[in-house]
DNA sequence: GTCTATACCCAGATAGAC
DNA sequence: GTCTATCTGGGTATAGAC
């Protein structure tokens, strides 16, 4: 018979951190308690301490666990090739990613200003990085004299915006196959940037 | 001398409501207590009461003028004439409108969730409408054959979507002039709908 | 219309028993 | 490692004097 206290320290940890991004994610971080948070788990608030330090902590912990499986992922897919080649890999990978981890992408984009300014720093880091893969792949085209970019930095982060507005309308389940969708939106980057 | 205490009505109301918009929009809605923003103000927390029924009202208030006011600016400035030339007119009057409103634009589209379901409706339905002035655009220039779109609805979302990104880099004074930045803008979207 | 005072409730975090 | 109990502070909103 499972005991109802006792050691779960192997279970518990990543259980608060599931509820955490869940319920950040649905009403914001603000507007979630430690109380909440620990009900979701089924501990009482108190043992949430056990594990994080403090409520910040947490919300830093699983933004930058985030942004660092993104740039470990995009490192294991930017094979070499010509630059339409991983542009186009690009735009499909990041749509796919993002699709696959709504919660942990929408608190990464809408808490920043709950951190503290070294926490902020960290995760600003390494969005910073994430968008200089994609720099480069357009740089390379631009050397490569396949596409045409009046200002790269901005390129980027417009191809990144736009592929983030995905997140705001599509639903898995939908009328429309993913397929279509990167299609859809990778005809509109290649064309943006001349390729 | 002035009163500290007394009848101010016709400006207490406004600065509540501009207290409010930056506050909500620097820390963001739950965040921000309403003795904060008697503090903005200058008054004491319970006199925000003879203004607003309740906290969530204060938000869709300012949500509801934020988009009214959008809808009435996209409307005096959507002017006849060939839809390569509308569409640029758009570019420009979204940068333009969206950057010298940053407030209100973070707030419209980061507290959604902290709306109630009837209020959320009407907020969506406003900043639909919006939208669907853009893809009338779009279509038009389909029609006219000056345009190449798969999915004109996804193709707006896209447009706004790359465009609302600029307010989270471009800062008013910086090294580069909002004419630069509308030019290069319009270039990428001009070459993604095929114009 | 604003004030002071307060009702009522919940927040984050900690202490010490088990 | 989790519990119960609690500290301390602050939240929204209201009541009634001025």
């Amino acid at each position: 018979m499972a005991r109802t206290t006792g050691s779960h320290s192997d279970i518990t940890g990543p259980r608060i951190r599931a509820a955490a991004l869940r319920l950040f994610a649905r009403h914001g971080f603000a507007a979630v308690s430690m109380r909440q948070i620990a009900a979701e788990v089924g501990v009482q608030a108190g043992a949430l301490y056990n594990y994080i330090p403090d409520k910040q902590s947490l919300l830093f912990s699983l933004m930058q666990s985030h942004m660092e499986e993104l740039l470990a992922a995009r490192a294991a897919q930017d094979v070499p090739g010509d630059a339409l080649a991983r542009l186009e890999a690009f735009v499909r990978f990041h749509i796919r990613f993002h699709l696959e981890r709504r919660d942990a992408v929408f608190i990464a984009y809408m808490e920043l200003r709950n951190l503290s300014s070294e926490n902020f720093a960290a995760v600003e880091a390494l969005r910073r990085t994430y968008e200089t893969t994609l720099e480069q792949v357009l740089q390379d085209g631009v050397t490569e004299g396949v596409f045409a970019i009046p200002d790269i930095r901005i390129a980027a982060r417009a191809v990144i915006a736009m592929l983030n507005g995905i997140n705001t309308w599509y639903r898995v389940g939908g009328p429309m196959p993913l397929d279509a969708v990167e299609a859809v939106y990778w005809d509109m980057v290649r064309k943006a940037v001349g390729g």
